[in-house]
DNA sequence: TATGCACCCTGTAGCAACTACAGGGTCAAG
DNA sequence: CTTGACCCTGTAGTTGCTACAGGGTGCATA
């Protein structure tokens, strides 16, 4: 297939198809004789495993060392296991980071009893550190 | 003050002030015969405004409208609680994103029994998104 | 046959918000 | 008089794309 087909068949940018060629993460297709990429259903997948990984919030280089274990069946699967447990560690961290932040917004932004920006509470409020409550 | 006085009062890092006076962030300081920047507690206070906004997550757009009006005592609160409003939104969207994706996580790491790649079920569930539980 | 249109190609530059040099100048202490 | 801490400018790198510019290809229609 045509790379307007694997676009619409992985919901992908075709610009985004080819930024993963040149940087490595999808292997460079065969060609047609106008020169146009051509593909088969083994990019398809690894192109959708790549995009999956994404929506889950691996990084380029993570999903590099999964595709290289995807690659190597013969490996040890406590490698992929590992990768996605500190994902996922890191996924906790940052919703506590953001609630946190939540919480500190909601604060201010409470705060506003309308009026001119001179006794504005959130101008205030973003001013002052020392105003928070918790640590961001 | 000299740049590395406002950086250790402020915890920001030399160049990041030097990059917020380049876009325009903050204003350019008085130089001192050898050409060094020299703040006074206004810039410091500016800075400070700014770091605290960026720790919560505002861009440096928003944060522009704020600055602008802060020094505009005279203009209507609104704008200020409308900005932060907004952002306060984006930051409970972008949690349930983020907790969806982190339930998804644990749904695939618990899978995960040892042994080889070529088994391995995170690696399975990434090439599948039709293992998925909600959507992402 | 011409021509329009959708599609494809390469290469480069832009985005946000910094961060990291390289290559130089300044200044006070020992 | 030299060492070291500090400062300067300007440019390039980071992540993960996205958006052109400027061109080629292939098929259907007038």
């Amino acid at each position: 297939m045509k790379i307007g087909e694997l676009s619409r068949a992985t919901g992908t940018n075709i610009e985004t198809i080819r930024y993963y060629e040149r940087i490595g993460l999808l292997p460079a297709p065969a060609r047609t004789n106008a020169n146009y990429r051509s593909y088969g259903d083994a990019h398809r997948a690894r192109l959708r495993f790549v995009r999956h990984s994404r929506e889950l919030g691996f990084t380029i280089d993570e999903i590099r060392s999964l595709l290289d274990l995807s690659d190597h069946p013969e490996r040890d699967c406590a490698d992929a296991d590992r990768i996605a447990s500190a994902h996922l560690e890191q996924v906790e961290a940052k919703i506590a980071q953001l609630s946190a932040l939540r919480d500190e917004l909601t604060r201010i932004v409470g705060r506003c009893r309308g009026g001119l920006a001179g006794d504005c509470r959130v101008i205030e409020a973003l001013g002052d550190h020392g105003q928070c409550d918790g640590a961001h």
